[in-house]
DNA sequence: CTTGACTCCGTAGTATGGTACGGAGTTTAT
DNA sequence: ATAAACTCCGTACCATACTACGGAGTCAAG
């Protein structure tokens, strides 16, 4: 079997027959060719892409994040130069996720240490075991701007 | 100054007002006691419990989620052995989350390096440094459950 | 050659996570 | 003591990302 119908594709892609036509919609999918029928016939490599955008969903991205992701080429648009800054942002970025959720399983390592009954007893939430206390406030934060009294 | 008006809480927080008030109904954040005007008088610990409610939500988890890992405490209705079990469990999901995540920036490091002239011309996409190829599709993918043809 | 499962498309509805509005009352700087 | 800026609350609206529906056409197994 070459080629995907749009119910295999989405069961091999672990999504809804209805998400491949929404990502379609959104340009995360390409639009495939047709059979006469007008039935959609996927390259099997359209599963790798299909799981790509379904797990970067749930690591934080937003579809129109992911499509940047999967657009990162070098095209008559965008010189090779272009991609490398673009692709190095995009690392840069990652690499803040990864070290805050390191920062989490610190917390909850922490946390269950404490629970084992070596610690203080008491509430061990997973605050005390964060320090969020740095970063300054990025951007305005109230809705209007105005001045705080 | 020992309190915060909602206004404070939510500029040094990084979010909205409504925001706040929003975390509040929610469940997220404790109903602080109020002024005799029926003002929110907020402590200032409140600031790192929306820093890092903001920031679980740029990783990925969802307001349900965070509300999980903040409940993470030992008291009437949870006990040390539910609480270090319920710990575990996300310091997993966790490992995942990262392991992935560090894929992606392998495949961005190769692309980079590809589009840097070194590799080969043309494409270069994200995908085909990534391997997605493997993972059996997880649950029923199509919305009702029927057979493929 | 039927029949059940699949696909087509457009449109509408849902869940999540906010964001805005409006009218009233409060606070605080001047 | 006035006025700007804040806060109150309920309700309504918004964007994102799906998810469902319905009626018609297609496919493939028996």
């Amino acid at each position: 079997m070459e080629t995907l119908k749009i119910g295999q594709l989405a069961q091999r892609g672990g999504v809804g027959v209805e998400t491949v036509r929404f990502y379609e919609r959104r340009g995360l999918l390409d639009e495939p060719p047709r059979r006469d029928s007008g039935y959609r016939q996927y390259p099997v490599d359209a599963v790798p892409r299909l799981r790509f955008i379904r797990r970067a969903k749930e690591l934080g991205f937003s579809l129109s994040e992911i499509k940047e992701l999967l657009d990162l080429r070098v095209d008559e648009r965008s010189s090779a130069a272009d991609v490398r800054a673009r692709a190095a942002a995009k690392i840069d970025e990652i690499a803040i996720k990864i070290a805050d959720l390191q920062r989490i399983t610190r917390a909850l390592t922490e946390l269950t240490d404490c629970c084992s009954g070596r610690g203080p007893i008491g509430e061990c939430p997973i605050l005390d075991a964060m320090e969020m206390n740095q970063e300054a406030s990025k951007g305005q934060a109230s809705t209007t701007g105005r001045s705080l009294q």
